[in-house]
Parts: structure tokens; C-alpha cells; sequence
DNA sequence: GCCAACGTTGGC
DNA sequence: GCCAACGTTGGC
């Protein structure tokens, strides 16, 4: 094992697939990720993400809930435009172009998988028993994901990407 | 729909 | 700067 593989970054991002799904993803070949208004996943978006980073695709909020497919980073960080929107749900009065709080990035779609990786199997893998997400009560929509648990994900999930990412 | 866990706000 | 109250997330 090279450093090298130390030094991938990877990453996991919720959406309610009934606000934004992979498919949606899929279907629009790129998104800004908007309406993040925690400080924890907005600073890493903003001072940790990378252009050509990678990026499970979780849906949240769902029965099953699970990791579906993979993103990539693929702008720098700016400053996520709804918040100066009064009409948007994410409008934050507190915000200003001047001094904006929400900061996101753009992520391109990269691939669906045939099958959902439930968190039910997520928790089950006892390779993935230190992984963010399968912890109780956390809730972090951004979160950095060891190699080590991004590369074996893949390979749950049959990934195309699986193979290169851990070579 | 419930509620545990967590993050944010604001009074002091 | 503490911490109680409140709001939100997200699994179940």
C-alpha cells in the first residue's frame, strides 16, 4: 500500500431523493449543491473539497435509506446563490453578497448503481463499522469518508469506478 | 408520525 | 462563555 491511496479524497453527500435524487442528478449531468445551512458540512465544502474528488450519493429520508450511486466535485467553492434568494426556501436574512455564510460546490453525475447499498447493509459490514454514516444520530449531509471504507462501498456496490479507485 | 440525537440561538 | 430552549435531521 502506497500513500498515494492515503491521499484520495473522498467524500458522502445526502439529499432526500424526493427533493434531489440521483436520478435527477443522472438527468442533469451536473448541480449546484444547494440549501446546505450547517457550518460543519459547509466548511468542508469550502475548504476541503477538491475538484475530481469523489462522492457517495445518499438518499436520506427514505425507506430504505442507503448509498446509490457516485458524484464527483466539480467546480470550486462559491457562494450558494439561494441564500440571497427571498423567494427560496434557503433565503438566510443574515447573509449578504458581501459577506455570504453558505458556501457550496457543483457535483457532476458519474454513475447509478444497479442496486442501492442500504444503510442497513452499510451497518451490517463490519468493515464499515467506524464509517461516519452508520453511526447513531449522526446527521452530517456532508461528510469526508475514509479510502478504506469509500473503496470497499464500491465494491459492494459493484461499482465500474471501484476498480480504479483502488488501484 | 415518533422521537433521539444533534446543532443553533439567545438570555444571562 | 455557559447552557436551556428550541428547531431540525433522519432512522425507524
Amino acid at each position: 500500500m502506497t500513500k498515494k491511496s492515503a491521499k484520495i479524497r473522498c467524500w458522502l453527500m445526502k439529499s432526500e431523493p424526493d427533493v434531489f435524487s440521483i436520478d435527477d442528478l443522472q438527468r442533469l449531468g451536473k448541480t449546484a449543491w444547494e440549501g446546505v445551512r450547517n457550518y460543519t458540512a459547509r466548511n468542508s465544502m469550502r475548504d476541503d473539497m477538491k475538484i475530481g474528488d469523489l462522492v457517495i450519493f445518499y438518499h436520506s429520508s427514505v425507506e430504505p435509506a442507503g448509498a446509490v450511486g457516485l458524484a464527483r466535485v466539480c467546480s470550486a467553492p462559491y457562494p450558494d446563490p439561494t441564500q440571497f434568494d427571498e423567494k427560496s426556501e434557503y433565503h438566510d436574512p443574515k447573509a449578504t453578497r458581501e459577506a455570504p455564510r453558505w458556501i457550496l460546490v457543483d457535483v457532476e453525475f458519474v454513475e447509478k448503481w444497479p442496486a442501492m447499498v442500504t444503510l442497513q447493509a452499510l451497518k451490517a459490514d463490519k468493515k464499515l463499522k467506524d464509517m461516519l454514516v452508520v453511526q447513531k444520530g449522526q446527521r452530517l449531509s456532508v461528510q469526508a469518508v475514509e479510502p478504506r471504507h469509500f473503496v470497499h462501498v464500491l465494491q459492494l456496490a459493484g461499482s465500474a469506478q471501484g476498480e480504479a479507485v483502488s488501484a
